[in-house]
DNA sequence: CGCTTACGACTACACCTGTAGTCCAGAGAG
DNA sequence: CTCTCTGGACTACAGGTGTAGTCGTAAGCG
C-alpha cells in the first residue's frame, strides 16, 4: 500500500475530515496546494482504486473516507524509512534531528516524557 | 538532490568504501541484492548525473567518490520525513517507532543519553 | 422542456525509477 | 597486429507520479 507524496496531502485532509467530497478536498487543500480540482479527483480516484480510500454515494457524488487509519499508515512508514535511512536504528535518526535544529525545547520535553513511559 | 531508493544502496556502499569502481561497488552489493552489473552501472551513472557521486579516472574505468556526505544527506531526509508525514513533529514519530517495537530497550537507553546531552 | 454546469470515468503525457540490453572503443591475449 | 573482452555511453521499456484535459450524463436554472 505504497502512498505517494501528492496523495499523502489529500489522505491528511480527510484523516482530519473524513466524508468530504472531492470539491471539498480540494477546498480543503486550496490554501496550501494550488491544484486544479481536476488534479485532486484524479489523486482520490488513485487512492480509491489503491483501497487507501473508499467511497459512499452521496446523490451523483462520492463522500471519502479513509480505509487505512492514520496512526497505521504512520506508524508503517516511521519504520520504512527507518530502517530504509537508518539501517533501523532509532537514534542517529533523533540525533540527526536534533543536528539540524528539527527538535524544539518542547520535542526535547515531550521526548523525555515519551521515554519515562516507555521504559515502565 | 532525490536520491531514489535503489540509488541510495549504491550510496551507502560508497559511503563506507568511497573510491570503489562499478565492479567493486557490484560485488559489495552482490550478496544482498540481486542486481545485474548493468542495473549497478546505470545508478551509478545517474547518481553522477545528479551530482551525488564524483568519479576519478583509473585508466579505462572510473572510481566513485560520494560528493554529498552521508550524515548531511541523512539529516536532509530526516527533517524531510518528519515534515512530510509529521507535520515537523518528532515526537510523535518516536512514539509510532516505540508502539510497533520499532524501538529496543537498547534504542531507549541510546535516546535517553542522546537528550540528556541535548538538554545541557 | 432545453441549456448549462458539475460530477465521475477515461485519457494524456512527461519525467522518475527499477531493471536491464546494445554499441563502440580501448586493453590485454596470443 | 588481430581478436576478444570489458568498461562506459546510450537506449529501452514498463509501471508510478504529478499534473491535468476530454467526454458523456444527470441535475438544476430558467
Amino acid at each position: 500500500m505504497k502512498i505517494s507524496d501528492a496523495e499523502l496531502e489529500v489522505m491528511a485532509v480527510l484523516w482530519t475530515q473524513p466524508g468530504l467530497a472531492a470539491v471539498d478536498v480540494h477546498d480543503a487543500l486550496g490554501s496550501e496546494k494550488d491544484w486544479t480540482s481536476r488534479t485532486v479527483k484524479t489523486l482520490l480516484a488513485r487512492l480509491v482504486e489503491k483501497g487507501a480510500l473508499g467511497t459512499e454515494e452521496d446523490g451523483r457524488r462520492y463522500l471519502y473516507f479513509p480505509l487505512i487509519e492514520e496512526g497505521t499508515y504512520k506508524a508503517g512508514a516511521a519504520r520504512q524509512f527507518v530502517d530504509q535511512v537508518f539501517s533501523g536504528r532509532a537514534a542517529p535518526l533523533v540525533a540527526h534531528l536534533a543536528d539540524t535544529r528539527g527538535l524544539t525545547a518542547d520535542d526535547i520535553a515531550e521526548l523525555e516524557k515519551l521515554l519515562g513511559e516507555l521504559k515502565k
